[in-house]
DNA sequence: TAATATAAATCAAACGTTTGTTTTAATCAA
DNA sequence: TTGATTAAAACAAACGTTTGATTTATATTA
């Protein structure tokens, strides 16, 4: 199925994903994301009845269920170490297979938009998951830190920052697999969260 | 000194600085800024040219001098865990006494704004020192990764990634000191990186 | 099946508002 | 009075959205 013969309000769904990410929401017009998807510029109020909630819709479609809540890993967020290796690969697993979307919505973060108020209930159950294993993992003597503040921050900064095309210029990006990015990944947060033999 | 005494040009800047940081570049109008700074909007356009130009005039004006590049540090940039150590405290005490700068240009990066070209000469010369340091360390054998892009992004994350409004949510942001947050993502980033005794 | 009726999708054009910028007018100190 | 500074008004362009007409697709009826 090429872009064409997708219906209209998909095919804008598609281009605002991409612009959003390429540009920003604030940086990318109604009539720029019409154009990509080759759609005449009301489609947006009359499908989504905004470009605001073209922004929503895209989570809707595109944001993935959260694997942390379901009852078959109860089990696994009890241990501190295994459940912090299951969240860095469902971050990661998300950031790696849509990048787009997950530059979107740390674009939405970094500019505190009003949309985030919409994101809340998107991102937060991770940011709890995380934070009750980082509790658990300290109280057990299994993590080592002072500052629940600065640990937060520490593993979230280093899962969820992105892939900046700015790097480009410092440096050519190597390839590295999906796999190989999240054990070493989860193998820099682990060391950093002082637990040995990782 | 109060706000109203000093001449427009500053308070213009002081207040383009503070609602950048809140809304984004593209999210802050010129009448908003000027109705902060108590000025008129055509200001913006007699003193700097444009809206475009406050923002790089914030760069001249707040942006704090390379200390990694000082010859006195020459010596310390040799090696890696030293030089490691100097660049965290450097890009901490900036995020730490600054952080409507910070999380200014935090934005533009993850925005990808176009205004990025003008910034890479300020922030370069900090990619380059730490990809440097982390090329030196691996060498060495000091620091453990395979991958220097997921090593790049594992410090910049933690080290860049600015307190968010939106975790207030989660938790509430324990008081710790400066020099305990550059000590403690210090011991993160070092532990992560492989070496021991930290 | 063919003609008709209904609904959905798409369109060009225009809406009122806000944007960044420029021009004009007034004010003020020297 | 002169020259610098500030305020006010006006500008074209771009913004998100709405409109009313038209096309396309689906359903209904004869």
């Amino acid at each position: 199925m090429s872009q064409s013969e997708m219906d209209a309000k998909m095919r804008i769904l598609l281009a605002a994903k991409q612009l959003f990410a390429e540009q920003g929401f604030d940086g990318t017009s109604v009539r720029q994301i019409c154009e990509k998807a080759g759609a005449n510029s009301s489609l947006i109020s009359y499908y989504f009845g905004g470009k605001e909630n073209v922004f929503f819709a895209l989570l809707d479609q595109f944001y993935p269920t959260n694997k942390l809540g379901d009852p078959e890993n109860i089990e696994i967020l009890k241990h501190p170490v295994e459940g912090v290796k299951l969240f860095i690969r469902e971050v990661l697993r998300f950031k790696l297979t849509d990048p787009e979307m997950h530059i979107m919505i740390h674009q939405e973060i970094a500019i505190r938009s009003p949309r985030i108020e919409g994101l809340k209930p998107y991102l937060i159950p991770y940011w709890e998951a995380l934070k009750g294993l980082l509790e658990r993992g300290k109280k057990e003597g299994i993590f080592q830190f002072d500052s629940m503040d600065t640990a937060l921050s520490f593993v979230m900064g280093t899962v969820i920052f992105p892939k900046s095309n700015f790097l480009e210029t410092v440096y050519e990006h190597d390839q590295t697999s999906m796999e190989g990015i999240i054990e070493e990944t989860t193998r820099f947060v682990l060391r950093g969260l002082g637990v040995k033999e990782v």
